[in-house]
RNA sequence: GCUGGAAUCGUCUAGUGGCAAUGACAAGAGACUGUAAAUCUCUCGCCUUCGGGCUUCGUAGGUUCGAGUCCUACUUCCAGCA
């Protein structure tokens, strides 16, 4: 069983430790995204440079490249990529959402590779197999999300979220009695609620999980912050308390992190800072930024004097803008370290502000000067 | 000097008688949440009450209902010959 000490309790929030075979995680925590083994445009070095202290890798994408065995033979990905740390696989399961073509059945998914077009097959158990053979220290069920906002259609996504739960759950009890017997280092396993917008199916969602006794959870299908807080409520509710949960996908706003750490989320994941970087849109206190408008070609200041991360401590506004504007690697590259250092230090304060109980004074400071405008 | 060829939005370019005129780049702005994203979208002659109006393809004339496109001259550039 996957060890997760709480030390405080805020209302629904927690800091915390979750503790896996490869180290601690210290939350709230916000997760590294690592779809196909690397943060994009940043070296492990410069993720454990900036205090992330864990990453999160995806099924789908490694199993079509390079492939499962070879992340076996490297002997897994936290050695494959140089991540002397805690890892998490994603499921698959969001590719059913994300990719087109796509066929779904009871029985798993069809995928047609977006890399050369074969057909491929991910089902409970193949996705497990997968997880196991990447061999994350915590790996997320494999769930069925829809683009549908209609509540049988959700209802419906949610009801075979839990049939392969159940699949996913035997599947896993297998894998991990043979992973006992190889005496190898023990994976865990994450349940992910369901029940899109609809807080019955949320709690329906919540309590079907529970019933699993899984390591953790996963809380997956939200899009946005709107209805979060009641939505995390009523889930955070149901969930029993001494397992760790996984706000999946969100973390592009910082209200975001806020809202799922006020209301019981431990850890997080999203693309969306780096994304951001890549695309010349930084984070700064008083709101993002589009580092490549005309206004920073002078601009000589860092892009925050309240940063110290490697691109704020050296180099000014108009030397990034320059980079961007000369489509230079080093403007991904620096624009990616900011972007991730900040938003893991906003969860890393969110722990600090929590410990200190002035989380609430911390919080509506913080996101009145971030959303001013 | 002669003989050819060329001149189109900031740049390169499409266009060989029929709607301000193609594409790329540059420029300006926006989007992005478990990454098919180093991506995508919009604007890009001037004015506009968004219906449209006005002025444009080196310069000046001409032919034509109509010219970036054909003709004449000039200017500039390129190539070859002197």
């Amino acid at each position: 069983m996957l060890k997760f000490d709480i030390e405080k309790r805020v209302g629904l929030a927690r800091v915390g430790t979750i503790h896996t075979p490869h180290g601690d995680i210290k939350t709230p925590a916000f997760i590294g995204a690592a779809t196909r083994a690397t943060v994009k445009a940043l070296t492990m070095e410069q993720m454990r440079a900036l205090g992330s202290q864990s990453i999160l890798a995806n099924t789908y994408h490694l199993v079509l490249r390079p492939g499962v065995e070879l992340i076996q033979e490297a002997g897994g990905l936290a050695k494959f990529c140089s991540w002397y740390g805690p890892t998490f696989t994603d499921s698959g399961g969001f590719q059913i959402f994300s990719l087109p073509n796509v066929k779904i059945t009871e029985h798993g998914v069809k995928f047609k590779s977006h890399i050369d077009g074969a057909m491929l097959e991910m089902t409970p158990e193949s996705s497990m197999q997968a997880q196991w053979a990447i061999g994350a220290d915590i790996h997320m069920a494999f769930d069925h999300l829809t683009k549908s906002e209609k509540y049988e259609d959700m209802k419906l996504a949610m009801e075979r979220t839990h049939a392969w739960l159940d699949r996913c759950v035997v599947e896993n009890s297998k894998l991990a009695a043979e992973a006992h017997a190889k005496k190898s280092p023990e994976q865990y396993l994450y349940a992910i609620v369901q029940g899109g917008t609809f807080n019955d199916l949320r709690a329906e969602s919540a309590r079907y999980c529970a019933s699993k006794k899984p390591d953790g959870f996963g809380i997956g299908g939200v899009f946005t912050a709107d209805g979060m807080a009641e939505m995390l409520q009523t889930v955070n509710n149901v969930l029993p308390e001494n397992k760790p949960r996984h706000l999946l996908g969100m973390g592009q706003e910082p209200l975001d992190l806020f809202v799922g750490a006020e209301y019981g989320c431990d850890t997080f994941d999203c693309v969306g800072p780096t994304r951001m970087a890549r695309n010349g849109s930084l984070y700064t206190l008083d709101g993002r930024i589009n580092i490549k408008n005309a206004k920073y070609k002078h601009d000589f200041t860092p892009l925050t004097s309240e940063c110290n991360c490697e691109c704020c401590k050296n180099y000014n506004k108009a030397y990034l803008h320059h980079l961007f504007k000369t489509d230079e690697i080093t403007a991904k590259i620096l624009a990616s370290i900011h972007n991730e250092h900040f938003i893991v230090s906003v969860v890393d304060a969110i722990r600090t502000e929590l410990l200190k109980d002035s989380f609430v004074d911390y919080r509506n400071t913080f996101l009145s000067r971030y959303y001013h405008n």
